[in-house]
RNA sequence: GGACUCUUAGCUCAGUUGGCUAGAGCGUUUCUUUGACGUAGAAAAGGUCAGAGGUUCAAGUCCUCUAGAGUCCACCA
């Protein structure tokens, strides 16, 4: 492949991911024993958050896949046995939604078709869905496993669960009970406890007269009719004396006892509240402390219904019924107060509608036992998070869990594998266990079973999702579990990763990850939730498609912390696509250079017979000592910009791996950007313009692609397969290892920076326009810049340096422990004095506030030694500084 | 009501055992048609680290309180 000049990531990307993919470079390779570097554990795994099958990704499975994919390559490069597996899922709830709605669009409702016939339709359109969002993934660069690829509803997934689900049926930890259930009326189906969204609303306290002395505040005048009882606090001296006895209902006149319950807050409304216990969670439970009658005065569609209910207002719907309601006591007199208040409603968290608390039999887990084991494992600090402090917030929330509800009436799912028995057989038990959901009733020892229409919750499944992705069996050795890491957004904190990690320990007696990684939102770019209503939705895909996957990643893994919302925009991206044009055309110089030199010099040479050219000062040769590694060096250092470059990538290189093994994206981007930008390009690069080090070009810029290749997998994959020294893949490269360097040259190149920063600075600040390539500078007692001249020139720009020959002349640069000066005529000099003042000024502030610190005796005294010793020297310098600027200014002046 | 997070440059964010002059990207200003790159280079401006107290030789960093922003859980007849 051409190096164009400039970076067009729509031109390689598919082609690099496909050449990965069919070389099968995304496969784990098997632990190997490895005689050098010992690598234990050998294996890494990441299994994917399962992105909607029928869906398409949005901005957090971006994120997600930049950070999962980013952990993965690392590892790989590493050397471990790396394993990212990638999933789909059925997504019960969201896809029924969805279909339904397109079902309803032709005319149709769900009543018209049996459960099997809708299990069908579904299953057939998400196949004709599928298949973008996988394409999508695969534009993000995630080099997952595709073979291993686990659909939600595969074989092996439903084997696992029904497999858990029997043993819960027999460790007694699954029950069918008729409880208050969250239920959403228009999708007729229960929710768990977590899937239901609070949402605060105004509302009306209505305060209805019972009889004479009990008048209830209610919000929910329209269930009055299923009220089984008044409750007032045993401690309310107005209503003690009422307690045990009996009240009739206004409008339908049914009577019900007064009980004493501490449910029943004095100082809220008239302090006696209306017990529903069919239809309110508060009201279930002082029911049960009651042993009061459970009526259902709302049905499945959300009407009132029941004989308890006046005909009048059978068939209403709620918001109706309680219009009506209302009416009817306001005219016979029995509502006798409204007030406004606000109060939290809860709410379907997909269609918006209001959940009613349903009284239903449905399957739920006892989650005791589950919740027990692990607390005490995450008690026992066995699996670390990032941000830490969601181990104590997800601890928290385990110990106050309560049952859970695992039945859904909808069709696309999991079928629950119980059978009811049908009619009256004594001796058989009421339900039964059995796989064979495909057939609608099965025979029990001559008694007939009918099969349980509903479906499990998802959550339920997706709570086996590291075991069922890493082919977890039972009695068998696998080095991929647990997971190294669980990647997901904090938001799914309780209703997935607190449900793996109980189900992982149950069923495995493991934990399923030693690690779980939390990102926040992806907010815009004003911090600002992104919504479809709002318009501020960010598509990564198309932002792949301007700007190209890797700028995409970088743009947004920069800045990111764990468990943060946190805002993105275009402008992060943009960031990102002009890192890697810079890589692009540092490559493509090198490229460049490197064809120039072989063929002008070496037509048939390979990389290792490349002769370095001579440095500048005459001196020559390898500069790092002698005998401390073994393999042949690939490369010498000739220069102190050489053994610099050398030293900030290794230490770059330790920063990174340091970074990654915390999860500190941010920092990491920031020190890559630095190195390849700043240090690299910037500096090191300038001085190579003049040396031309080709083995040590190819070998440094080899080390930053595979630095990069993490975070930014396509640009440096295509660069390394551009150049024309490199085979195969960079995907499996190694790691790079130490840099050899001499560390007196590379300090001492750091210790010339500041010269030619001074340099630029004051040229910058001399009045007059075209400044650059006009003055020369000259050198006093100054070996470091003297024997680096032409270093010196190349990267100050100036035109020429030399010698002061004895007589200085011009500005005198402001660097300690040099002897520098610009060649500049008198007269230009004058325009220099403010800039010079300030200098002095800022010096001296500086040096006000060392010398303040060494005022203070117990600094002295008690900080620690090198400190104390650093205060001084700096201390020293400045003052030696401020003694050159003054004479200077007196020059001037 | 309980818990958690955040507040650092115009904007978005880093800053992990407390330690030299608090950093980055974007934006802004000035200069540069240097033979990798204008998706660039060089230079610069811009901060009382939300506020108040405390601990310490030393606080953006630790503690307490206050204010503001946000998230989660529970409750709400």
């Amino acid at each position: 492949m051409k190096f164009t000049s400039s970076y067009e990531p729509s031109d390689f990307e598919s082609d690099v991911y496909a050449a990965w993919e069919s070389a099968g470079l995304f496969k784990p390779t098997l632990p190997q024993p490895s005689g050098i570097e010992q690598n234990t554990p050998s294996t890494y795994s990441i299994v994917m958050p399962p992105p909607n099958a029928n869906g398409n990704l949005h901005i957090g499975h971006g994120l997600t896949i930049a950070i999962e994919d980013s952990l993965i390559r690392y590892y790989r490069l590493k050397g471990k046995s790396a394993w990212y597996i990638p999933g789909a899922d059925h997504a019960g709830f969201e896809t029924w939604v969805v279909y339904e709605r397109a079902l309803e669009k032709v005319g149709h409702t769900r009543f018209e078709y049996s459960r099997d016939e809708l299990y069908a339709q579904v299953w057939n359109f998400v196949e004709e869905q599928r298949g973008n969002m996988e394409l999508q993934v695969r534009s993000l660069g995630a080099s997952c496993s595709w073979d291993d690829l686990t659909f939600t509803l595969d074989e092996n997934v439903v084997k696992r669960v029904y497999s858990t689900f029997e043993k819960m049926w027999n460790d007694g930890m699954v029950y069918r009970g008729e409880k208050l259930v969250n239920y959403c009326p228009k999708h007729q189906t229960a929710f768990a406890d977590i899937e239901v969204e609070q949402v605060e609303e105004k509302g009306f306290l209505y305060d209805i007269r019972y009889s004479n002395e009990i008048v209830v505040s209610t919000t929910r005048p329209e269930t009055l009719f299923g009220d089984t009882a008044v409750a007032v606090n045993p401690e309310d001296d107005r209503y003690k004396s009422l307690i045990g006895k009996t009240v009739k209902l206004p409008l339908s006149g049914r009577e019900i006892p007064i009980i004493a319950d501490e449910h029943a807050d004095p100082a809220y409304g008239t302090g006696a509240v209306k017990i529903t216990p069919a239809h309110d969670f508060d009201d279930f439970e002082v029911g049960e402390r009651h042993d009061l009658p459970r009526l259902r005065v709302i049905d499945d569609s959300g009407k009132l219904c029941s004989e308890y209910v006046p005909e009048v207002f059978r068939g209403l719907t709620v918001e109706e019924g309680r219009k009506a309601v209302l009416k009817a006591l306001k005219a016979e007199g029995s509502l006798l107060n409204t007030k406004k208040i606000v109060h939290t409603v809860p709410h379907c968290y997909k269609c918006g509608a209001v959940i009613e608390p349903t009284l239903k039999e449905q399957w739920f887990v006892d989650t005791e036992r589950l919740a027990k084991a692990a607390i005490s494992r995450l008690e026992n600090n066995e699996i670390k998070f990032y941000p830490k402090n969601k181990q104590k917030v997800l601890i928290d929330y385990l110990k106050g869990l309560k049952d859970w509800n695992i039945s859904r009436q909808i069709p696309w799912g999991i079928a629950i594998p119980m059978f009811k028995k049908v009619g009256d057989a004594p001796d058989y038990p009421d339900w039964i266990f059995d796989t064979r959901v495909n057939l609608k009733e099965i025979e029990y020892g001559g008694v007939k079973y009918v099969r349980d229409e509903d479906t499990f919750d998802t959550w339920f499944s997706s709570s086996h999702w590291p075991l069922v992705c890493t082919n977890w069996e039972e009695g068998r050795e696998n080095p991929y579990y647990p997971l190294n890491v669980m990647e997901t957004g904090a938001d799914i904190l309780f209703a997935w990763v607190a449900r793996m990690i109980m189900m992982g320990i149950y069923v495995t007696g493991e934990i399923p990850f030693r690690e779980v990684y939390l990102h926040g939102l992806v907010l815009d770019e004003h911090g600002k939730k992104m919504s479809k209503s709002k318009g501020n939705v960010i598509n990564p895909v198309e932002l792949v498609a301007k700007y190209g996957s890797d700028a995409f990643r970088l743009g947004i893994l920069r800045g990111r912390s764990a468990g943060l919302n946190q805002a993105f925009s275009e402008e992060s991206v943009k960031s990102g696509r002009n890192l890697c044009n810079k890589l692009w055309n540092i490559s493509r110089f090198i490229e460049v250079a490197a064809q120039m030199v072989s063929s002008r010099e070496h037509p048939e040479a390979t990389a290792e017979d490349e002769t370095p050219e001579p440095r500048d000062d005459g001196s020559a040769g390898r500069r790092f000592p002698k005998g401390t590694f073994e393999r042949k060096p690939q490369y010498e250092t000739l220069n102190m910009s050489e053994d610099w470059i050398c030293r900030e990538i290794t230490e770059a290189k330790r920063r990174i791996e340091k970074g990654m093994k915390n999860y500190r994206f941010s920092e990491v981007v920031e020190e890559l950007y630095s190195l390849i930008w700043d240090k690299y390009a910037d500096w090191f690069l300038e001085a190579e313009k003049i040396y031309k080090n080709l083995p040590l070009l190819k070998t440094t810029l080899e080390s930053i692609l595979t630095l990069l290749h993490p975070f930014a997998p396509f640009v440096t994959e295509t660069i390394y397969q551009s150049l024309s020294w490199t085979d195969g893949f960079l995907i499996n490269q190694k790691w790079p290892s130490d840099l050899e360097f001499d560390p007196i040259s590379a300090e001492n190149f750091e210790r010339l920076v500041p010269v030619i920063t001074e340099t630029r600075r004051v040229l910058a600040g001399l009045p007059g326009a075209f400044k650059t390539k006009k003055y020369g500078l000259l050198y006093g007692d100054d070996s470091l810049v003297s024997d680096n001249s032409l270093l010196v020139m190349k990267l100050a720009r100036v035109p020429s340096i030399s010698s002061t020959s004895g007589t200085p002349r011009g500005i005198r640069l402001a660097v300690p422990n040099h002897e520098v000066y610009l060649d500049v005529p008198a007269e230009v000099i004058k325009g220099y004095k403010d800039s010079l003042t300030e200098r002095i000024l800022a010096v001296g502030r500086e040096l006000n506030s060392l010398e303040k610190r060494l005022e203070n005796p117990n600094y002295v005294k008690k900080a620690p030694e090198k400190l104390v010793k650093e205060t001084k020297e700096g201390i020293k310098e400045k003052k030696v500084l401020i003694e050159r600027l003054r004479k200077e200014l007196e020059v001037i002046a």
